[in-house]
DNA sequence: GAACCGATTTCCT
DNA sequence: GGAAATCGGTTCT
């Protein structure tokens, strides 16, 4: 029997990795409205992905796979259903779900959740990584920088519950992801991190547009509408959910 | 070995 | 609306 929590974090099933190994842009789909999860018990955090961006084979130009395996990048290039974690911009972590079979290098990259269960978790989580941070100027903790910290934690206890994992980064901040989570099964329900079905009932209009931040990639690549989002969920990320570019 | 740039977020003007 | 922060991979010297 289930224990159903108020807020919507049943106990459901792993996320079947049977739907992620073939093409990725079906996965992408399909990999909408699927939980995410860490830890168990009345700590973990659970939230729906809501916006997520395909990259596909080693053809694909916007794709950290276009020059061939590396040691970053190997776990694209290994079974559907792994976590493929790296850092962006030397600060950011980004979460992606490995899709296609081994040896064909895709992923998705989870752009937004949901949250549904752990908000006061998630918000711990996102202070902590703003404190895990080098600090600019000296590297030691000043009164300054904790000034700074104490600010910084009064805005993430006011942020709408909604915009605790808006974003790629803000993810992996919410969910505490870094490198050590790179090569995770998340298809495994003992993974501390890990994913889960999405429900029967939700609602599924998907909006598609073109990849965030890839302007180095040339045509076709940079026009490719491979960023997948529940249209209107305000777990999207800012970039979505702007007039600037909505696909 | 150095220069350059990135699948981003935050803070300041 | 714009720039800073910061590190790892690629591509030059």
């Amino acid at each position: 029997m289930h224990r159903r929590r108020a807020n919507n974090a049943v106990d459901r099933a792993p996320f079947s990795r049977a739907l992620l190994d073939g093409d990725t842009l079906e996965a992408a789909r399909l990999l909408l409205g699927a939980r995410l999860v860490r830890g168990s018990g009345f700590r973990a955090r659970v939230g729906r992905i809501v916006e997520v961006e395909a990259y596909v084979g080693q053809d694909d130009l916007a794709s950290h796979a276009r020059f061939g395996r590396t040691k970053r990048n190997a776990v694209m290039f290994g079974s559907a259903g792994l976590a493929y974690v790296y850092l962006v911009y030397g600060m950011h972590y980004c979460l992606n779900v490995v899709t296609e079979e081994p040896g064909r290098p895709g992923a998705l990259l989870v752009r937004g959740v949901e949250p549904l269960a752990g908000m006061d978790e998630m918000r711990r989580a996102r202070v902590e990584w703003l404190a895990a941070r080098p600090s600019r100027a000296t590297g030691r903790s000043t009164a300054a920088e904790r000034a700074r910290l104490e600010l910084a934690g009064g805005r993430i206890a006011a942020l709408a519950d909604a915009s605790l994992a808006s974003g790629p980064g803000l993810v992996c901040a919410a969910f505490s992801i870094g490198r050590s989570d790179d090569g995770t099964d998340l298809c495994d329900p003992g993974s501390d991190l890990r994913l889960e079905t999405a429900g029967e009932d939700e609602a599924r209009s998907i909006q598609t547009g073109s990849r965030v931040g890839i302007d180095y990639a040339p045509e076709p690549w940079l026009s490719k509408p491979w960023r997948y989002w529940i249209k209107g969920n305000a777990g999207v990320s800012g970039t979505s959910n702007s007039r600037r570019r909505a696909g």
